[in-house]
DNA sequence: CACCAGGTAGATC
DNA sequence: GATCTACATGGT
C-alpha cells in the first residue's frame, strides 16, 4: 500500500512502502515524473492569466491512470458530485474486485474488465450510481466484447481516438476528453466540464458561449498543452468557485 | 421543497 | 448539425 508525502514549496516528494522495481515499473509513470513540468509552466506563463492559476496550483501532476477505470470512473462522474462517484466506485469494487489485506483491514481492486463486463444490469445497479447503471453495463459490455477496444484507441491520433470513445454508452465529449488526457497522454485534450467552461469564459472570452467555441479556443491558445492549461485553470476556478 | 452535483442521450428545431 | 431537457440519487 503506496504512501505519498509532498512538499512542493520544500522540492520534496517521498514515496514510502514500496521497493526500487514498483517505483521503476509503476509509480514514476503513474505520477508522470519523467516530464519537466517547469518546462510546461514557463510555456503557459506567457499568457498572464494561467501564470496566476499555475503559481495557485504549482504543484500539479496530470496522472497516467489506467483507460478502463477511467472510462467507469468517469461515466460514473456525470453530472454528479465526488462523494457519490466515490461511494459508486467502492460498491463495484466491492461487489466485482479482488480483495487485498493490508495490515488487517480488507481493501479492494477496481473490477477487472470479465467481471463487469460479464455482470448483471440488476448487480450494477447495486452501486447507486442512477441512471449511470445502465451506461455502465453497456460500456462493459462494449469493451468487454471487443466492440470497442481501449488499447488501439490510446494508439489513435486525438481526434480519432474521441471518435472511438465516443461509441461508448455514457461517454461524451467531456469524459472522452478525461480518458484521453489522463490515461492515453492525449494532452492536447481539453476536457471542458462546468468548472472549465466558466472558467475560460470569465477570464478569456467574457461572454456565454457554446462547448465547440470553448474547444476551438483552446485549441488555439494552448494547442498541445492544453491539457495542463485545463489542470491549472480548473483548480483555479474551483478553489476560487468563479461563476 | 427547490435546487444542485466534475454531462449525456434522445428528441427537436 | 446545433440547441433543449429528462435523468437517479443523496445532500443542503
Amino acid at each position: 500500500m503506496l504512501n505519498v508525502k509532498s512538499d512542493y514549496d520544500k522540492g520534496i516528494v517521498v514515496l514510502s512502502n514500496t521497493n526500487l522495481k514498483d517505483f521503476e515499473d509503476i509509480w514514476y509513470k503513474y505520477f508522470d515524473l519523467d516530464r519537466d513540468y517547469g518546462l510546461i509552466k514557463d510555456e503557459l506563463a506567457k499568457d498572464e492569466t494561467l501564470g496566476s492559476a499555475i503559481e495557485y496550483g504549482r504543484g500539479i501532476r496530470i496522472l497516467n491512470q489506467e483507460p478502463w477505470e477511467l472510462v467507469i470512473s468517469f461515466i460514473i462522474s456525470a453530472n454528479n458530485n465526488i462523494p457519490r462517484i466515490s461511494k459508486s466506485i467502492d460498491v463495484l469494487s466491492q461487489m466485482f474486485g479482488e480483495p487485498i489485506e493490508y495490515a488487517g483491514k480488507t481493501y479492494y481492486s477496481f473490477p477487472a474488465l470479465d467481471k463487469l463486463g460479464t455482470a448483471e444490469q440488476a448487480q450494477i445497479d447495486l452501486c447507486r450510481a442512477g441512471f449511470r447503471c445502465k451506461y455502465i453495463y453497456q460500456t462493459s459490455k462494449m469493451i468487454y466484447r471487443g466492440e470497442v477496444d481501449l488499447d488501439a484507441a490510446a494508439e489513435l491520433d486525438t481526434e480519432n481516438a474521441k471518435k472511438e470513445l465516443l461509441h461508448l454508452s455514457g461517454v461524451g465529449p467531456k469524459v472522452a476528453d478525461c480518458i484521453m488526457l489522463f490515461s492515453m497522454q492525449k494532452h492536447d485534450a481539453y476536457p471542458v466540464d462546468v468548472w472549465v467552461k466558466r472558467v475560460t469564459e470569465y477570464f478569456y472570452i467574457h461572454q456565454d458561449v457554446s462547448m465547440n467555441r470553448i474547444q476551438a479556443f483552446a485549441r488555439e491558445k494552448f494547442g498541445h498543452l492544453a491539457g495542463f492549461a485545463q489542470q491549472y485553470l480548473f483548480y483555479f476556478a474551483r478553489d476560487q468557485k468563479i461563476k
